[in-house]
Formats: C-alpha cells, structure tokens, sequence
DNA sequence: TTATGCTTAT
C-alpha cells in the first residue's frame, strides 16, 4: 500500500511549472469549486492539468480551502492539486492550507509527504503551527503509533514551535480520545508541573476515562483535582454525568444529576441533552421526553443537540412518524435543523422503509446544511438493501455535483451490492468502482480484490479480470488463488 | 474543527 500511495503523492512534480499563456483573457472567470474538483479528478493527464489550473480562475484561500474539502476522500488527488498550485505564479498558500494538506498526507499515511510539507510550511515562515502539530499526533495516534506521537509531541520545538499548556491539553485530549486515557494520565503525571496544569487538563483526562467506561477512574481524577486546590466546572461534571450514562450506568447518570440540582450547580442544555440521550439509548423512552419538557420548564432552552436527542430517541424506541412531528416542532420554533438533524430523521425514514421521504428530506437538508457523506451512505445502503440497486447507483452518480463525495464505505456497500443480483453488467460496475476507487486513493481489501474477480471470471470476463488482477499486484496484496 | 462537556456513525 504505501509503495503505491507514496508514488501518488510525490512531491517533486513540476519544478519548471509552465506560464500561463499571455494570450489568456486579463481577469479569469470564476469557476465553482465543484466544478474544478471534478476537473481534477478526472485529469488522466497530469501535463496539461497545471496550465489549466493556472488560468482557470482567480484563486482564493477560500476557494483552495474548498476543494481541498471536496476532494478530502481522494487524498492522491487533493495532494495533487495542493502541490501544482503551490506552483502557481502568483498565488501562494496559506497556513490554513498547509494543515489541511499536512492532515490529507498523514492520513493516508504517507508520513514523508507529510514532513516535507512540514518543512515546506516552515520555511515559508508560515508554521507548523500548535494546530499543525495537534493534526499531525492524532494521525499518529489513531494510526497506532501513539509512542512516536509523544515523540513528535515532545520534540515540537525543534521544528519551531514550542510546547505549552494550550498545546498540552491537546495533546492529552488527542490520546484520551482515542482510548488511550491511562497513557495520557501518565504524561499527565509527568508533566503536570512544568506545564502548570490546569481544570481543563483534569477535564480531559476525566473525560478520557469516561470513554473508556471507567467511571470510578474519572471520580478519581476529579477528587485529585479538588484535593489540589481546583475547582471543578460545570464541564467536570457534565463529563461525568455523561460517563455515567455512557457506562449503562444510568441509575447512578440519574441520581448524579439530581445532586447537580441540589447542590445548585447551574444545570445546561449540555446536561440536559446528555440526559435526554441517556435515557433514550436505555430505551427510556417516556424519561427522555420528561426530561425534555423539564428543562423548556426550567426555563433553559433546548440546543439543536437536544432536538437531536430526543428525535434520535423517537426514531429508535418510538417511531419515525413522532420524530418527524418534533422535527416540524423545532422548525416552527425558528431552529435551524444541522446535519445530524436530518441525517438522523432520514436513517429514520430509511429504516422504516420510507425511502421516498427520505429523499425528499435529503433535498429540504439542502436549504439548511450540506449534506454529509452519512447522508449519502445511509440512503444507498439502504436501497441496496431493498435490491434497489438502480435507485442507489442514481444517489450515487449524484454525489460528484455534491459537496462530498465517496469515501471507502460508500464503495464497500456499493461494490457488495453489485453481486446480489448475478448479473454480468452489474459485475462490470463492481469492476469499474474498484479501479475508481484505487484511483482516489482508497485500498480495498483482498476480500473485495478477490470477490470482484470471482464474479467477473464466472461471467467470461476475463480481459477485465485481467486488468483488476494488475491493479491488485499494484496495490501490493496479490492474490492467492487466481492464475490467469 | 483542534484547550474539556451535549447530537449522526464511521
């Protein structure tokens, strides 16, 4: 894998980039990102895509920032187009757009890219940044190397960028949230005192043991943190009321909540949304929603998160159709619905086999957000599911005018769905998705390698077999039963 | 998106 994604994001493309040709019109025309997403995407030809690039249009961080964003599921491609523009005559990146290339190539794994962009940032003068730093150790962590991610931690003032409390509790929160909350306690211990730590650092650290279940560890903490003399905030209890829910451990959720209100802690919409979704995963359902009536009483006013809440309790334990009466509630209240709003009203619908509402809902999220790649998924999965599978390769097409675009998953149900049906162009489509989806990046597994090759042996396909066979010994897992 | 806490689901 990493021979094969390194190749793709070299560095080193177009030291002498061409000039724009003078005959070009004086002010380009402004193209949508959309648009010139898809222009790079499709470019087989890497030659003549920088001069198109160049002249296209007026280029804008902004704009940059965007199609960096679209084409965050095509890593290769993002990286691509980030290194031709940093080319450009005249326009030069920002450190915004920096991080977000940094974040692309460290994700995909591709930690040289990642460090010459690194010391490309630095010697624009432009960072690494705190932040830069914070992207570049949750790559490491979540890919599973927390040690080296200590390290680069550690050794963030050799690149210029030195280490404070701000960007100590970053980093904690980064391992705490991948699970890694006894690690992080023990730096913590180390480091407590040069770094001056703070509730916020405590926090977190609670918080890192909640998500890993253990309650007690996080009482703990906290105790720790009143015995040296701070005080703990609404947060510190929030994350705690959250643990206890999040533990199953919804009696004791309860009864800590209520000592909140005897105590006269000043209650939130944060406590109250985490009782309402407490409840609602316990299946209780009828608390939830007195929990939710409760607070409008209380006189503190539901956030979208709240409305979320309680709707992703009704779609769950109650019914779509209720769910879909808070929804219409919440918009004649004057709130503006998010992304998780619908996408939790339309895995509803889905789920109760209301596919066409689901759709129309997909369209309405449209005045309000964009939609996210969760949208697109859930509706195509569950088409897929029902067998329609024209319906789902429809929603799919319609992705790449959209503001996201595939990502693995999104491959994964698709390609599956191509093989329920035994029909030879349905095999081809899987064929062609899995070239699409090396193409952009993503890796399948040997598992889809050798499905996809299977089917498309039994169906006389053998040239394209052929072909997929190539592209699998590329990715460097080659296979263990085909001989052609 | 990046100094803690609430909402999707990967």
């Amino acid at each position: 894998m990493p021979k094969l994604l390194n190749k793709t994001c070299q560095l080193t493309n177009f030291r002498n980039p061409p000039k724009p040709s003078s005959t070009s019109s004086p002010s380009p025309p402004l193209a949508d990102p959309a648009t010139i997403a898809n222009l790079i995407l499709k470019s087989d030809n890497p030659e003549s895509l920088p001069q198109t690039l160049y002249t296209l249009t007026e280029w804008t961080p902004n704009l940059v920032q965007t199609i960096l964003k679209r084409l965050w599921n095509h890593g290769p491609k993002a990286l691509q187009f980030f290194n031709l523009l940093e080319s450009h005559p005249s326009y030069s990146h920002f450190a915004d757009a920096f991080d977000h290339a940094i974040d692309i190539a460290a994700r995909l794994r591709d930690y040289k890219t990642t460090w010459t962009l690194v010391s490309r940032m630095r010697s624009r003068k432009l960072g690494p940044t705190p932040k830069t730093f914070a992207i570049i150790t949750e790559r490491y962590v979540s890919a599973g190397k927390a040690d080296k991610a200590v390290k680069i931690f550690l050794s963030m003032h050799e690149h210029g960028c030195q280490q404070d409390l701000k960007s100590f509790n970053v980093f904690l929160d980064v391992l705490c949230k991948s699970k890694r909350a006894e690690m992080a306690y023990k730096l913590f211990k180390i480091f407590r005192g040069s770094f001056r730590a703070d509730v916020i650092s405590y926090n977190i650290i609670a918080n890192g043991f909640c998500l890993k279940k253990q309650t007690p560890r996080a009482l703990e903490v906290m105790k720790e943190m009143v015995e040296r003399g701070l005080e703990p905030t609404l947060t510190t209890y929030n994350i705690l009321l959250k643990g206890y829910f999040r533990a199953g451990q919804i009696k004791e959720g309860w009864e800590f909540f209520l000592q909140m209100k005897k105590r006269k802690i000043e209650i939130d919409a944060v406590s109250y949304t985490t009782v309402v979704h407490g409840f609602g995963v316990a299946g209780e359902v009828e608390k939830a929603r007195k929990v939710f009536n409760e607070m409008i009483g209380a006189g503190v006013l539901p956030s979208v998160a709240t409305y979320n809440a309680l709707i992703q309790v009704l779609c769950k334990k109650d019914s779509v159709e209720n769910a879909v009466v808070v929804f219409e509630e919440m918009l004649k209240k004057g709130y503006v619905p998010n992304a998780t709003t619908y996408n939790v009203v339309i895995r509803g619908l889905c789920h109760a086999g209301k596919m066409d509402m689901a759709v129309e809902y997909m369209d309405k999220m449209k005045d309000d957000c964009d939609p996210t790649i969760q949208t697109f998924n859930v509706v195509i999965r569950y088409y897929c599911d029902n067998g329609e599978i024209e319906k789902a390769l429809e929603v799919f097409k319609k992705m790449s005018g959209e503001t996201c675009l595939p990502n693995l998953d999104t491959y994964n149900v698709l390609i599956s769905a191509m093989f329920v049906r035994k029909k030879s162009d349905d095999l081809l489509i899987a064929g062609k998705l899995l070239m699409e989806m090396v193409d952009r990046g993503f890796l399948p597994r040997k598992f889809t390698f050798n499905r996809v090759l299977n089917g498309l042996l039994l169906t006389g396909n053998q040239g394209f077999a052929q072909e997929i066979l190539r592209l699998q010994s590329k990715c460097g897992c080659l296979p263990r039963h085909f001989r052609l």
